[in-house]
DNA sequence: GGCGCTATTATGTGCATACATATTAATCCT
DNA sequence: AGGATTAATATGTATGCACATAATAGCGCC
């Protein structure tokens, strides 16, 4: 005999799910049910179950029971690592090189962006990242000294803007914006790459609870790809 | 006093992660510790330290501990709706054309993607999404009809293929790709903009276990940017 | 009939305990 | 020393129980 695991019970959950003996949009027995038919305790069942939901696979609310989406919005993960890690991870050679630092005041978008007030100063970093000495990504960053005042003394030249505010700033949230945008004369040059050519883009903005921290935009060099999996 | 839940357990420890009281690449104590010192079960401080290593806040191993990564790799969600309700979602009327439906080889990339031999045929769906009647997404699809036979006879006028087989067809697994790519002439056409313009593109291949179902291409029109959350 | 209260019910969570498992540290043997 | 065996330990998971909470369904009242 075979233990019972949590994960079983989900194997088992996914596999009816898939095989329509639990139909999409149809209420699946409940937790109690399931437990005894499996032969199992009620919070294995619910572990198994509340996971499933988290991925988007179930629909579960108190008291209305759990019932399988019509429509699955499906989650995917996708691993956000630092700029080296990325390269790194891919098998090439870092570089990295500070194309600009400077303390100005920042277009209108990126202050209404991160609900700065009219005067306030960022620093504004540009930096290329390589790959195998081939220009990998360009970084377009705004970062607020209120938020992070060692970063003013931070030597960049060593060590990413990127990596140091990863390792230095502690953060709370923030979102994340995917495009695409044809390549402007000056990220041209640095990535080394036709004018106007497409280049796929993060933007990424990062709050310590109200106070943001920075902004920054990542342009890829042509062909770049992120990858996820669900 | 306040109960103890296993969030605010939670939201106690990445207080301390973020203030460093646990610093980067340190350990943290035991969960038996935290346990105690917190006033519950361990079990509890489980809960709550494993969801932040899923979260890639934390890095736990058997006997060796827990501890808070020198680099932490961030983990995004991202939600993936059928085109549809995306639309939908941002509150604009959706809408949809086929443009064509054939069956034929697949050119060599799609065929190496999915793995198939070489005379499989496949189904080819070309389809524009619309959004308040505006081209809003070019879905360019490769359908395994070995894996899904009823699709051949699916009505693909009044359902979109991402719809049908998101609630048709089970799959197990699958990866994306996003990236951004110049507009051929066709896709310039459908979408109404220059070719040549930089588009957002999400490649997707779907399997259920190691039969391929489909890949797909979807070129967003100009502008279009995906979100996500940390 | 329609409105609002209440009882019911399925999931959500906490706890104590036991044991499993991975991994390290210690120890023993040669 | 050095390699292999063994003990120790932190996390991982299963269980039975209790109670919390949300949401529905049913009831009574007007």
């Amino acid at each position: 005999m075979t233990a019972i695991t949590w994960q079983s019970v989900q194997a088992e959950a996914l596999r009816r799910i898939r095989s329509r003996e639990w139909p999409p949009g149809g209420q699946i027995p409940h937790e109690a049910d399931l437990a005894e038919e499996l032969g199992c305790a009620r919070a294995t069942v619910n572990r198994a179950l509340r996971d499933l939901a988290e991925a988007g696979l179930l629909e579960r609310r108190r008291k209305a029971g759990t019932r399988v989406p019509l429509n699955p919005v499906r989650k995917a993960t996708l691993d956000i690592p630092i700029i080296r890690q990325d390269v790194e991870g891919r098998g090439q050679a870092y570089g990295y090189r500070l194309i600009l630092r400077d303390t100005t005041l920042p277009p209108p978008e990126i202050r209404s962006l991160l609900k700065l007030k009219p005067k306030q100063t960022l620093i504004h970093i540009l930096a290329l990242h390589l790959a195998e000495a081939m220009p990998f990504c360009l970084e377009d960053r705004w970062v607020n000294p209120d938020a992070v005042p060692e970063f003013a003394d931070a030597d960049l030249s060593a060590i990413s803007a990127n990596e140091w505010l990863v390792q230095n700033a502690a953060f709370s949230a923030g979102d994340f914006a995917f495009g695409a945008s044809a390549a402007t004369a000056e990220a041209a040059t640095h990535l080394n790459c036709p004018s106007g050519a497409p280049l796929f883009t993060v933007e990424r903005t990062t709050w310590a609870a109200a106070l943001p921290i920075t902004a920054v935009c990542l342009s890829y060099a042509p062909g770049y790809k992120m990858r996820a999996e669900i």
